[in-house]
DNA sequence: AGCACGCCGACT
DNA sequence: GTCGGCGTGCTC
């Protein structure tokens, strides 16, 4: 084998690879996954991997370049495939596609990262003997010096790299050169792991008695795994919160390392859930790796090299650790499977819920989807096992509405206020979940209704009060201006702040309930690494207190003392103009549900809205899934929405609006070109402009048996417009079944 | 995407 | 006469 197709590392869409290279005899060993540095035109040498290995070229031998170097790192076979199947299921470029499954570290142009080894030393038999005695050498020669003694005396309880040596006893690595001249000890260069800092402390856990009902799950889990050539089996864990899903997950892992097969565990962002992987380390131990973005590219890549060279079986992580290059895949859980941070919302918008699927039918391994809030997708593909009871066997609280229809002042209603007059009488706590961070999201001119809008952005300006100031902050491009005094079209100073954010009803809550501390939880309080379990960990040593904030509060977390909780308002959700607007409304309810009443002193929960009776409010408070589930897949069936259809939708953008307007027609006439008779094409409709790009708009909405008929329309019809310059200055992107 | 080649207007 | 505008084509 000579040719290696190598499809190179390049953001631009308009490039058709793969690109042949001839080896050279002296490249070494060069395979499918390998990771070249390639001459490419007259740019300067790119990274890219190898996809596919040959015998013979198309293109004359005089014509091929020789690749310059393979990289230490390379992808698994499987990888490959899995990194090409994402870009054309949706619609993306190989290249793209293949940087998802790459060592970390690996960017386009060169920065990559290495090993590092380091020198570790430990004593030899004799070395030991020598260590215990005065200083003579057994079997004779020279006495040791007293750098040598120090040396052998630190490693008397274990070996040491050198570095640790160094440290521990002052003794250079020059004296253990010379030890191991005399075979006292030996040495050996070994790969250096750089470790993940620990995880959250608290979470260790000795291991845990299921109930029978978790012992049934783990059982079907086991034999869904075992159905082999069945292409492993896929399951729904649908068990309400607190009912031990974390526990069956271990106990699944377990089984499945002892048959000798991996495991990989997706939850949602590490951040908002370091309890679940402590939980993994300490009962797992080193098996495990944990790869996400807060760890440094170093430790990043060492885990990924653990994973790869099976030192490490399971891996813990956010929806990228889909693609970890985790051995002889037989287990993949899915944590929270209606969590949406589960969807990638750039480029290769990929769904790690569709890839994991992919991959577990694959490699044959059983995929487990745990939540206490399936998706309609879920719910209806596949197969069930409930646990329907929390492991501490108490109930769920009881969920109040909270009617606001007829009021007009104030976010929170007077039924709402009792009930935190009450916890604040009790000394217990709560908890208020207010889906808007700042101050007010509006600020309006009394007198002639100008609004505030981003200069970048298509959208309002959210008021915030940081330190004191008051300023005007861009949720989406991060433009920020100080607040305005008077208003810059009429003069007037009479502004109105409309509405409310979490630091207002913190402000209220606070001033309200003085003395009761007020926590406030959000994306601003959270920022910067640790802030989000400081402000967690300082609410649950508090003697009493409110937790205010958006739907994080709702995650992940535990505390025994709250006895309620509230949704300020549930429409926020609801109004969304999105067919999930109802899924997403009963998740968040019941999410927030399960945080109330989890100790001895009970709970409830209180959930203010304008709409009572709408379908995911009326259940979360009944905690009806199954109720609610039923009747939103009949909604989709008579609205034909996934998952009853397909959609697909095609977005583009640009800094000019006619070229963006152009492009976006031609596309769409390119697209209607081939599209199965039943597809339903939409647009190209406006949508706001974002950090200064206008953007366009197209839905297809596909019949279920025409997915992959419509997916590949669209495909060619992206590929040509990319290679004509039609689309210049135009980025694009696909999403199949956006979320 | 880069990067160079190539063919036309305004400068020393 | 040359410097440089960006249209066009190519990358194994």
């Amino acid at each position: 084998v000579t040719i290696a197709k190598v499809e190179p590392l390049v953001t631009a869409r308009a490039l058709r690879g793969p690109f042949d290279y001839r080896l050279p005899e002296s490249m070494g060993e060069v395979a499918v996954g390998s990771v070249l540095r390639v001459p490419f035109g007259r740019q300067r040498p790119l990274l890219g991997v190898v996809v596919e290995m040959a015998e013979t070229s198309e293109i004359p031998a005089e014509r091929l370049a020789e690749p310059i170097e393979a990289l230490e790192a390379g992808v698994p076979p499987e990888l490959v495939r899995l990194g090409l199947w994402v870009a054309r299921e949706w619609c993306s470029t190989p290249s793209r596609g293949l940087s998802l499954v790459l060592p970390p570290g690996m960017g386009r142009g060169g920065q990559r990262t290495k090993a590092q080894s380091e020198l570790r030393a430990e004593l030899t038999d004799v070395g030991a003997e020598a260590a215990a005695g005065d200083g003579s050498v057994p079997g004779g020669g020279r006495r040791l010096g007293i750098r040598q003694r120090a040396a052998l005396r630190g490693l008397v309880a274990g070996s040491r790299s050198s570095s640790e040596l160094r440290e521990e006893t002052g003794v250079e690595p020059a004296t253990l050169r010379k030890l191991a001249e005399r075979g006292l000890v030996s040495l050996a260069q070994v790969e250096r792991r750089r470790r993940p800092a620990a995880e959250s402390a608290g979470a260790v856990c000795g291991p845990v008695e299921l109930n029978p009902a978790q012992r049934d799950a783990v059982a079907e889990i086991a034999a869904a795994a075992g159905q082999g050539d069945l292409g492993g089996g896929e399951l729904l864990l649908h068990g309400v919160t607190g009912s031990g899903k974390t526990e069956v997950y271990i106990a699944a892992a377990e089984a499945a390392l002892a048959r000798g097969r991996g495991v990989i565990v997706l939850v949602p962002e590490i951040a908002l859930t370091p309890q679940t992987v402590g939980r993994f380390r300490s009962r797992l131990g080193e098996e495990v790796a944990v790869l996400h973005s807060r760890l440094g590219v170093g430790a990043r890549y060492d885990e990924w090299r653990r994973l790869r060279s099976g030192q490490a079986r399971v891996c813990v992580g956010p929806r990228s650790a889909v693609f970890a290059p985790v051995r002889d895949l037989g287990l993949l859980v899915i944590d929270e499977e209606h969590d949406s941070s589960y969807k990638q919302e750039s480029d290769p918008r990929y769904d790690a819920r569709s890839v994991a699927r992919h991959r577990a039918a694959e490699a044959r391994a059983a995929l487990v989807c745990g939540t206490a809030t399936p998706r309609p997708e879920s719910w209806r593909e596949l197969r069930h096992i409930g646990l329907p009871e929390r492991v501490d066997s108490l109930p769920l609280p009881p969920v109040e509405l909270v009617d606001m229809r007829g009021r007009v002042s104030g976010p929170l209603h007077p039924d709402t206020l009792a009930g935190l007059g009450d916890v604040a009488r009790r000394g217990g706590k709560a908890i208020l979940m207010i889906n808007r961070r700042g101050f007010t999201p509006h600020l309006a001119c009394r007198s002639c209704g100008r609004a505030f809008e981003c200069p970048n952005c298509d959208v309002s300006l959210v008021l915030h009060r940081r330190s004191g100031a008051e300023r005007l902050e861009c949720h989406h491009c991060g433009h920020a201006e100080p607040s305005p005094r008077a208003c810059p079209d009429c003069g007037s100073v009479s502004l109105a702040r409309v509405g409310a954010g979490t630091e207002r009803v913190a402000a209220e809550v606070e001033s309200m309930l003085s003395p009761m501390p007020v926590f406030r939880l959000d994306s601003d309080a959270a920022a910067g690494s640790g802030a989000h379990a400081a402000i967690l960990g300082r609410f649950e040593s508090a003697e009493s207190g409110v937790l205010v904030g958006t739907q994080m509060v709702a995650k992940g977390h535990d505390f025994p003392e709250v006895t309620l909780a509230a949704v300020v308002d549930a429409d926020s959700t609801l109004r969304f103009p999105d067919f999930r607007a109802e899924e997403r409304t009963f998740a968040l309810i019941t999410q927030l549900a399960g945080r109330s009443g989890r100790g001895a002193n009970g709970g409830k929960v209180m959930v203010q809205t304008l709409s009572p009776d709408a379908p995911s409010i009326r259940h979360a408070a009944e905690h009806d899934a199954a109720g609610f589930l039923e009747g939103e897949l009949a909604r989709r069936e008579a609205l034909r929405y996934p998952p009853f259809s397909h959609l697909i939708e095609v977005g583009l953008s640009a800094p000019d609006e006619q070229a963006l307007e152009f492009a976006a027609e031609r596309l769409r006439d390119a697209v209607a070109l081939e599209l199965p008779a039943g597809t339903e094409l939409l647009g190209p409709a406006p949508q706001f402009r974002l950090r200064g790009r206008y953007r366009r708009r197209l839905l297809l909405k596909a019949e279920l048996g025409s997915r992959e008929a419509v997916v590949d329309a669209v495909r060619s019809a992206v590929e040509r417009a990319a290679s004509s310059r039609e689309l210049a200055g135009v980025s694009l992107s696909v999403d199949v079944d956006p979320q």
